[in-house]
DNA sequence: GATGAAATTACGCCTAA
DNA sequence: TTAGGCGTAATTTCATC
C-alpha cells in the first residue's frame, strides 16, 4: 500500500506535464514525450492502476462562490480519544466550510482549512460549530491572505546509487 | 474579479458531480441532471470562463512516490518585508518537496506543507532550506498523521432572503 | 500502430420568458 | 429580444487488438 512505484524518466515527464494540466490529452502528452498517443494511456492507466494517481479534482475559486474569506483552524481535542476524534473528524468532514482536514502531532490536534462568507461567518463558525462542543478544548484562527500551489510532485532526487551492483 | 458568479440549481448539481469526479463525462452529467449533453457543455464552458473553475488537477499519493512523510512547517519570516519575503516565497514554492504554501495572520507568518522521504529527509530539509536562512526567525515542524478532504465546495447556504421584492 | 467506439466540441435552430 | 436548451455533425480521444 505504501510501497513505492518504478518509474522511468518518460513517466516523470507525463507526470509533471499532467501535474501542469490534468486535462491534457494523450495526442500532446505523446507529441511532449516522443511516444504514441496509445503508449501513453497505458502509462498513464499504469500509473492509475498502481495507486499512484489517486484521481482526477475540480480545482475552484471558493471568492466566486461567495466565500472571499479562508481561515485555517488550529484545534485542541481533548481527550484525544477515538470514541471522541472520530466522530470530531466526521463531523468537519460534513461541513459545507470545510476544506481539508489534518491530524497533527505537536500541541494542536487538528488543522482545518475552511472557506466563509466572510469574519463575521468565520465568528459563528468557530463558536457554533467547534469552541460549542465539549470535546474541543481550544481553537486558534489564522487567517489566510493568500494561498500558492507549489512546483509538480515527483520522487526525491537520487543521489545516484553508484556504478558497483 | 472577485464577483460572486449566478448558479442556479442545475449548476450546483454539475458542480457537485464534477468535485466528486472531475472526469465525468458530459453524457454522464447529462443524465443526472436531466439536460442534453451539449447543454451540460455549455454549463461547464461558462463555469470556466466565468473563472469559477479554475482548472484540473491530478491528485497524487506522495507515498507511492517514495515520500512516505508528510509535515507542516510554521515558520516567521522576520523582518516582514516585501523585499524578503517575495524571494522567500519563491524559494518555498520552487522545493521539490513544497506541496502547498499559506501566508498567514498570526505569530507565524507561513504555513508550508511538504512530503519527505522521512525524518532525516525532514530535519534536512528544515535545516538547509530554512533555518539557514537569516530571514527565518523561527520554524516549528508539525507531523501529519492523516490527511483528508471534505465535501465539495458549494456556496453558503441562503437563509432565504424573504417573499419582499 | 491502426481501428472502431465513444466523447468532445461548435453551431444552428427552437422554445419560452 | 434574449437566454437557455436541443440535436447534429465534425473532430478528437479512448481502448482494444
Amino acid at each position: 500500500m505504501t510501497e513505492s512505484v518504478r518509474l522511468d524518466p518518460v513517466d516523470l515527464e507525463i507526470l509533471r506535464l499532467l501535474q501542469n494540466d490534468a486535462r491534457t490529452t494523450y495526442r500532446d502528452l505523446a507529441a511532449a514525450v516522443g511516444l504514441a498517443p496509445s503508449t501513453c494511456l497505458d502509462r498513464v492507466t499504469r500509473l492509475r492502476r498502481s495507486g499512484l494517481i489517486l484521481g482526477h479534482e475540480l480545482r475552484l475559486d471558493p471568492a466566486k462562490l461567495g466565500r472571499s474569506v479562508e481561515a485555517l483552524l488550529l484545534v485542541q481535542v481533548r481527550p484525544h480519544r477515538r470514541d471522541l476524534i472520530d466522530p470530531f473528524v466526521e463531523r468537519v468532514r460534513a461541513l459545507p466550510e470545510s476544506r481539508s482536514l489534518f491530524h497533527l502531532t505537536g500541541p494542536d490536534d487538528y488543522l482545518v482549512h475552511v472557506a466563509v462568507t466572510g469574519t463575521a461567518d468565520l465568528q459563528r463558525l468557530v463558536l457554533d460549530e467547534f469552541t460549542s462542543r465539549k470535546e474541543v478544548a481550544r481553537v486558534e484562527t489564522r487567517l489566510i491572505f493568500q494561498h500558492w500551489s507549489c512546483g509538480p510532485l515527483l520522487p526525491p532526487q537520487e543521489p545516484g546509487p553508484g556504478p558497483a551492483g
